[in-house]
RNA sequence: GGACCCGUAGCAUAAUUGGAUAGUGCAUCUGACUACGGAUCAGAAGGUUAGGGGUUCGAAUCCCUUCGGGUUCACCA
């Protein structure tokens, strides 16, 4: 049993012995005690005024009383106004150390076929464009929460959707075929997903273009908008793609296999992978036969021009399109069969979706529409609605260039490690090939410690030339505490220092005690981050621990302490402070240097 | 117009989901043992939690309201 439930199991016993009185445990309120008060642990008393007819002190003293008494390792308590402070015996904190003090892998949970099984889906990325800064957190969230899951004993497939298709998709194409001159990546030296974008956007330069020459001919935006022939080149392109013609669908396995090549790059270098991976080509079919089903089964309607829509007014939504008046597919369609195909293949408990808050909308439609067409698994789904990326100038705008490309941004962050690292002269010693590899550890740590460290749930705002620190709350910060620890081991191992497990008899001081009652968070911690989905909790822990450590070297010596028992302890509290970090950082999909 | 989200020092962000004196980093200022690695550590200054009202022992957090910003509802994805 845990600290925190065997406190709470306690103060009922008191509770009933001292004003006869049983209390719906989950009036029992027990929190880790804050930092600037004496105390582990803290029971809030008010609640309990009532039975007691006693005021807060009084009510207190006699609990902290009885829980001292009563339960061993509580050694003392005081009393705030109306929070009783509970202390843990140090007893207590050094047996828990000396037996996990060897667990490299402590704080994680065990995985085996028979836990939860939970879906996670992230990156979902179209094939017209390149990666940008949006997509970066996507990705580096999904991982990680995917990670976290994992530690927390779920059993976790992450799989990815690519909009292989779609009316975007046609956009590029029709755009190459018109201005490409039959470059591809090989000609042209480019990324493929890189090469595909520039005609994307080629597309958008030449329908603005002919939206502007119609308006001036006299046609309102809104008529321009829906006849500018190149749009209307677009639409038949989709319907001939739907038709599977022959040659419009050898051009898109083409251009598609471009940018897969283009993004596997980019997924590397972000160090992100997936377990499957779902083709919104192979899905939109299977969501589009269940639609005209439900059409036949009357929850859905046909409108006079054939368009099908789910009727959602009832529930508080609006009307929403399922398939158009000329037959073909949208997103909608599509999400609807990929959840029924992995919902057929794989069963899970749950099914998360890590996609932008800009889809909260779609996601209760999607929700509701399952559960419509008969699928009553449609209320599981949950959306790990992401805020936005913006910049310090505001949104990041495709038409006005302000996008920040994934590849650039890495490429940047790369350079900005190596820079600095080569000032402070850290890796002289190294080959090359060993230091470029450690300033690819550093920059990725910045860049996805910068990006995991803000609760997800939130927009935050990235500022890519001051933003990325190497001080402070940062990824380096905490890979340079590693990478010293590391140092220290090394030298412990060269002066034949052995470290052990066993501390009977010590003097341990505040500082030590401290560090213990951190790694003990750390199995709660991951739980909490697995139910909120949030990294960010993960990231402040460790910062938190490594803050704490980092005290700790500064103000005691340990190659140095003379007490050799005391500088075990020391050393082995050091070594795992460093599986904790690493474990915790792996858990955000950051690697730690050995030195840096 | 309907629905939803957000507003915390100059900037970027925390706050155990209703708990104590609102933490932290950057920037600014002051200081640290010729160092088990100074990419460190100690300290100072900076706040009416957008404004107002309410709920209660207790509110950044819940309710109402005003102001400011954003997303979405499209035969876009």
């Amino acid at each position: 049993m845990n600290l925190e439930n065997l406190i709470i199991e306690n103060v009922g016993i008191a509770l009933e012995k001292l004003y006869n009185q049983t209390v719906d445990a989950k009036l029992i309120q027990v929190q880790s005690t804050r930092k600037d008060f004496e105390g582990d642990y803290t029971l809030v008393v008010f609640p309990f005024l009532k039975i007691s007819k006693k005021n807060p002190e009084q009510t207190a003293t006699e609990i902290g009383m009885f829980l001292k008494e009563n339960v061993s390792e509580i050694s003392d308590f005081n009393i705030v106004k109306g929070f009783l402070n509970l202390s843990i015996s140090n007893e207590y904190w050094l047996n828990f150390f000396t037996q996990n003090a060897a667990n490299s892998n402590f704080g994680a949970a065990q995985v085996d076929e028979n836990s939860p099984k939970v879906m996670v889906e992230y990156s979902s990325p179209n094939t017209n464009k390149p990666l940008h800064l949006g997509h970066i957190r996507n990705n580096l969230l999904g991982f990680s929460v995917s990670q976290i899951l994992k530690a927390a004993g779920k059993n976790v497939v992450m799989v990815n959707l690519v909009n292989d298709r779609g009316i975007h998709i046609c956009k590029s194409m029709l755009a190459w075929q018109k201005f490409g001159n039959l470059s591809t990546p090989t000609s042209s030296g480019k990324k493929g997903d890189h090469l595909v974008g520039e005609y994307y956007v080629k597309f958008d330069i030449e329908y603005k273009k002919q939206i502007s020459e119609l308006t001036a001919q006299g046609l309102t935006e809104e008529q321009a908008k829906k006849e500018a022939p190149i749009l209307l080149e677009a639409q038949e392109m989709l319907r001939k793609w739907e038709a599977k013609d022959i040659e419009i669908y050898n051009l898109w396995k083409e251009m598609n296999s471009w940018v897969y090549d283009g993004f596997e790059k980019t997924y590397k270098k972000l160090g992100v992978y997936f377990d499957k991976m779902y083709y919104e080509s192979e899905t939109y079919l299977l969501g589009k036969q269940n639609v005209i089903e439900g059409l036949k089964n009357g929850v859905l309607i046909q409108k006079d021009d054939s368009s099908i829509w789910a009727d959602l007014t009832a529930d508080g939504l609006d009307e929403k399109i399922l398939l158009r008046s000329d037959g073909t597919s949208v997103y909608m369609t599509q999400d609807i069969g990929t959840a029924i195909l992995r919902h057929n293949e794989f069963n899970a408990n749950e099914m998360t979706y890590v996609v932008g808050n800009e889809q909260d909308y779609h996601f209760k439609v999607l929700s509701l529409v399952l559960q419509k067409l008969g699928y009553d698994w449609g209320k599981k789904l949950h959306h790990l609605s992401y805020g936005m990326v913006e910049l310090p100038e505001g949104k990041m705008k495709s038409r006005e260039g302000t996008v920040v490309d994934a590849d650039d941004l890495i490429d940047e962050m790369i350079e900005t490690a190596r820079k600095t690292s080569q000032e402070l002269g850290k890796l002289d010693g190294l080959s090359l090939e060993e230091a470029e590899k450690v300033y690819y550890t550093i920059a990725m740590g910045a860049l996805k410690y910068f990006i995991l460290k803000v609760d997800p749930r939130k927009n935050m705002t990235f500022n890519p030339n001051e933003s990325i620190d190497f001080n402070g709350n940062t990824g380096p910060f905490i890979q340079y505490t590693y990478a010293r620890i590391q140092s220290i081991l090394r030298k412990a191992s060269e002066m034949n220092i052995a470290i052990q497990n066993e501390f009977k008899v010590l003097n341990i001081n505040k500082k030590e005690i401290d560090l213990i009652k951190y790694l003990h968070r750390l199995p709660e911690t991951i739980q909490e981050a697995a139910a909120n989905y949030s990294p960010a909790l993960i990231a402040n822990f460790v910062y938190e621990l490594v803050k704490e450590f980092n005290q700790f070297y500064h103000e005691f010596s340990i190659l140095k302490e003379e007490d050799e028992m005391v500088r075990s302890f020391r050393l082995s509290l050091s070594k795992s402070i460093a599986y904790a970090i690493k474990n915790c950082m792996n858990l955000l999909g950051i690697a730690v240097p050995e030195r840096m």
